[in-house]
RNA sequence: GGUUUCCUGGCCGAGCGGUUAGGCACAGCUCUGCAAAAGCUGCUACAGCGGUUCGAAUCCGCUGGAAACCUCCA
């Protein structure tokens, strides 16, 4: 890419966007929180992971050396009434709190794979790192910024907010002030000094599962732990992006940085990136009030929420056709134009990469629709570089796409371009569908393309002999029969074409 | 109650002081045996009221509406 654009990445800490610079040169660390695996994932979690899943190739793509991590979080995650979520799990399933994170980080896993997202580069889990926690938390005693009480061991929220004045605060814009007055009830608090402190290691209750020996008690860390502590392991201190939903500013993400500065001094990330919710029924997509779909009903048009089944790429796209910090509002309506605009899509990169470019008829000189289409090039990868806004990108790609079209129906002279704009197009339009958006096409044929091909070929030739005859009854009867199973033939001026719908 | 964000055409959704974003839907036209596909044209909106400015969807204030966080969630 070209020295002059730079990416701009908004950054949660600062309120803006700001000219991203790597830690280290042509190196990124990016730590994104993973999901906890105590049920089945949600297309809310999608959304965040998919948002991420750009953002990584898009690094990628602008020549990046990526670290890319992502937990998976199956211990220390506390629920309301103070039970363990993955013990929780395990006593409604009746099965062991590994064999619960198992199975849903499996799950996890194969939804993420439907989704065409890129595994992280290091996908750590919170019970593969409790030494790293125990040792975490022993620094930040070290430091004073923690007490004991009855074997568990809080974070001294005041004192460190004393220390760091404006660090306590700065992911979530919340004012401390107004934590000390809110009149929060919750359970076991009594051993806290002060309701904003938090646990940073739990004693365990007989009914807890998984625990672990440490010198304050046999017990687990406590939620935010295991971010701070695996994100310094694999990233270093302090490292280039943290990234996360919108939900986990506070106090996850807050608190995240309070143990960080707790136990070294110094900053976990430079940038925070947050992503927004995904909408159903204008209200945020949440597990514990129920109001949510889930991928699977989504993919097998079995919610009540939708009049058909939409495919994964389908839904993949949709949500690129917003912005990753907007809200983005599942609606049937939204998700059938998302469908048809995400064929069109599609259906113009076959075409694009199938017209010839032919160098030798060519005049030479640049003209207007060369500009145009450089033009709508440029500005596809400045949207990206505008804080990854793909549906800028999206939009240029569309007017390229009539373009593509207008020569394909020879609306357009095949010579209208440069063969070297031509060309552009067609890496262009490749690099952004596979590369940065990692859309397919869903083609759900496994290795007999080159049948189907031939069959298709066949077909449409004796439809084509039996138009020449003015055999319209046998000609419509091919095209309908076809339409019938799904495949859509399209009449051009060189021949019929066919699509699969 | 506290903190914050948002309110864009029939629908979804960009926009960050001066351009028609784009998609879907709809209407007309071209192409066509018919249809579809594709192309072209049209539909030109910014919750309301004030203010700043040569100029505001975009900045400021007020009013109304919605949402998120403050408690587990991406």
């Amino acid at each position: 890419m070209n020295e002059t654009r730079a990416l701009k990445i908004y950054n949660t800490l600062s309120g803006k966007k700001e000219i991203f610079e790597p830690i280290v040169a042509d190196h990124v660390g990016m730590y994104v929180c993973g999901p906890t695996v105590y049920n089945d994932a949600h297309l809310g979690n999608c959304r965040t992971y998919v948002s991420f899943d750009i953002i990584h190739r898009y690094f990628l793509l602008l020549g990046y050396k990526v670290r890319y991590v992502r937990n998976i979080t199956d211990v220390g995650h506390l629920t309301d009434d103070g039970e363990d979520r993955m013990s929780k799990g395990s006593k409604l399933t009746q099965l062991e709190p590994m064999e619960v994170a198992q199975r849903y980080t499996l799950g996890f896993h194969e939804m993420m794979r439907i989704l065409n997202t890129l595994p992280p580069s290091i996908e750590p889990r919170a019970t593969g790192h409790i030494p790293e926690q125990i040792e975490m938390v022993q620094q930040i005693l070290d430091r004073g910024l923690a007490y004991v009480r009855n074997g568990s061991v809080y974070f001294n929220v005041p004192k460190f907010a004393a220390e760091n004045p404006g660090k306590y605060g700065s992911v979530s814009g919340r004012v401390l002030d107004d934590l000390y007055s809110e009149t929060r009830e919750l359970k076991s608090q009594e051993d806290k000094d002060h309701p904003a402190d938090f646990a940073i290691w739990m004693k365990a209750r007989p009914q807890d599962l998984m625990v672990w020996n440490s010198p304050w008690s046999t017990g687990f860390p406590g939620w935010h732990l295991e971010c701070s502590a695996m994100s310094t392991k694999y990233l270093g201190k302090t490292f280039d992006i943290h990234g996360g939903g919108n939900d986990l500013k506070f106090p996850h993400h807050e608190n995240e940085v309070a143990q960080n500065f707790g136990a070294c001094n110094c900053a976990p990330a430079r940038v925070w990136m947050h992503t927004n919710m995904l909408l159903l029924n204008n209200k945020k997509m949440s597990k514990s009030d129920g109001n949510t779909i889930s991928p699977a009903e989504l993919f097998a048009g079995t919610s009540e929420h939708t009049s058909k089944a939409y495919a994964p790429m389908v839904v993949r796209f949709f949500m690129l056709m917003a912005h990753y910090r907007s809200t983005l509002d599942i609606t049937d309506d939204a998700l059938l134009a998302a469908e048809k605009g995400f064929k069109k899509l599609m259906e113009t990169n076959k075409i694009l990469q199938a017209l010839p470019v032919n160098a030798s008829d060519y005049d030479g000189a640049e003209n207007d629709h060369d500009r145009a289409v450089l033009q709508l090039i440029e500005e596809a990868f400045r949207g990206m570089d505008d804080d990854f806004n793909t549906a800028i990108a999206i939009a240029a790609l569309n007017e390229i796409g009539s373009f593509v079209h207008k020569i394909a129906n020879q609306q357009l002279e095949t010579n209208a371009l440069a063969p070297w704009v031509l060309e552009k197009m067609k890496v262009t339009f490749n690099t952004f569908i596979v590369d940065i958006f990692g859309l397919n096409s869903d083609s759900t044929e496994t290795g007999d393309e080159g049948t189907v091909d031939g069959l298709m070929s066949l077909i449409l030739d004796i439809r084509s002999q039996a138009r020449s005859q003015k055999d319209w009854p046998t000609s419509d009867k091919i095209r309908d029969t076809l339409t019938a199973v799904g495949i859509l033939v399209k009449d051009g001026k060189d021949g019929a074409t066919w699509v699969k719908q």
